[in-house]
DNA sequence: CAAATTTGATAGTATTACTATTATATTTGC
DNA sequence: GCAAATATAATAGTAATACTATCAAATTTG
């Protein structure tokens, strides 16, 4: 069948659409081809109009789904963060060392993910180029007060409380937690940016995948409780 | 007088601008309102139309100086490097322990600039809150590798390079300092987003500065050298 | 199989991001 | 101090975008 959405129900917040697309043909069409083609363009690019000539279908059946383009990305991100989710708790559970734990989440968090060695859910790479690339962009807005009162943003909030739980099982005495799981997460999405773009403004070979043993390395040695 | 913009030659890219907008009165206004008008709208809702309009001029006019509203952000973004790159440099001189320089540094880039207390230069702080809330559309796109080529981004990774050179006099071992200012220099941006908007993602008070605490103590944990 | 819903086709609007033209100011060179 | 050059304001216009509205045809559901 043509999409992974209707495997799944995934637990989005129903502020971010008008009529479930996971539940039609055409809705996950639009899912599934709008993460295409927002990878494609860029998400400036991206209209409605051209994602209706892709799916053969119209501007007005996707704004039936959508209010507005923005509020489709928002979408995606959070199915990012369903995938995400779902990863860290079945790859962290069973692991009784709570250091492993940790290395695993940072792992998953920080690294591109292979889907040569890894089992990915749905489109789990190109949902992460999309967050790389794109997600500021419907953070970062004079929006982002009302939406977080309206829930868009609790997937994302509790893998940050998730990880940075682990960190306290690690290190009970680390103040900010929190701000380094968020600083660990937004950072390695920049920073891997950074290395496609802006070579020089990291030290990280793109294929040797650095960013993650640059978070490894900063996060085990900023809770380490020593005494200097 | 009215603006900053006449008294200093800013060292800015030649390809932001048709014509130079520090040279002359009415392209002095137009950097001046757009600094609050972004601030107040958010970059989406600005448009040179609303600007034309409150400095009484036309949209003809501004798109005489201007290509875009897009290169209108990178020239105020690269003022806010500016700012930065001249107050580093000033506050940094003379200081021979290197950590202590290192200790200016990290203040000068993840701290929300105090008029009360610093000389700031311009509208710094409002340029760091354009920096905060808006950088990233105009960075993260499609254009970013030609704009690249184009050399808008020199003032930034210059600024990289001078506080990576104080990280690697402080640890001459330590393999990734461009990834860790980087990472320290988006990051706080962030959390001070985070801070406001989204604060249970961040340990961060707001009034008390807690993201340069943050970060001083990460950065220099993180680049010890240690033996563990 | 009738009723309800969903979709496709089409049309239309306000706004945005620009470009072009020209008369009127303003500046600059001499 | 005046002519020539340049900059600006005023106006008009275009293509694209981000929507909204209408309605008949197709599909689903009870």
């Amino acid at each position: 069948m043509y999409s992974i959405f209707h495997q799944i129900k995934l637990p989005i917040n129903e502020k971010l659409f008008l009529k479930d697309p996971s539940t039609t043909t055409v809705g996950q069409k639009m899912l599934d081809e709008s993460i295409l083609l927002i990878n494609e363009l860029g998400f400036e690019k991206f209209t409605f109009k051209k994602l209706a000539v892709t799916i053969s279908s119209t501007e007005a059946t996707i704004y039936r789904y959508f209010e507005s383009k923005h509020k489709l990305l928002l979408y995606l991100i959070n199915c990012y963060w369903c995938c995400i989710s779902t990863r860290l708790l079945f790859e962290t559970t069973n692991i009784i060392d709570p250091k492993i734990k940790l290395q695993k989440a940072i792992h998953l968090l920080t690294a591109i993910p292979n889907p040569k060695k890894e089992n990915l859910l749905m489109n789990e790479l190109l949902l992460k180029k999309i967050v790389i690339n794109e997600a500021s962009k419907v953070i970062q807005t004079k929006e982002v007060d009302n939406e977080n009162k309206d829930g868009v943003f609790t997937l994302y909030k509790n893998v940050v409380f998730t990880v940075a739980n682990m960190i306290n099982e690690v290190s009970p005495d680390y103040k900010f937690p929190n701000m380094l799981v968020t600083s660990m997460i937004e950072g390695s999405n920049q920073q891997h940016f950074f290395a496609e773009h802006l070579p020089r403004l990291t030290n990280a070979e793109v294929e040797k995948d650095f960013v993650e043993v640059f978070y490894q390395e900063l996060i085990f040695k900023t809770i380490q409780n020593d005494t200097i």
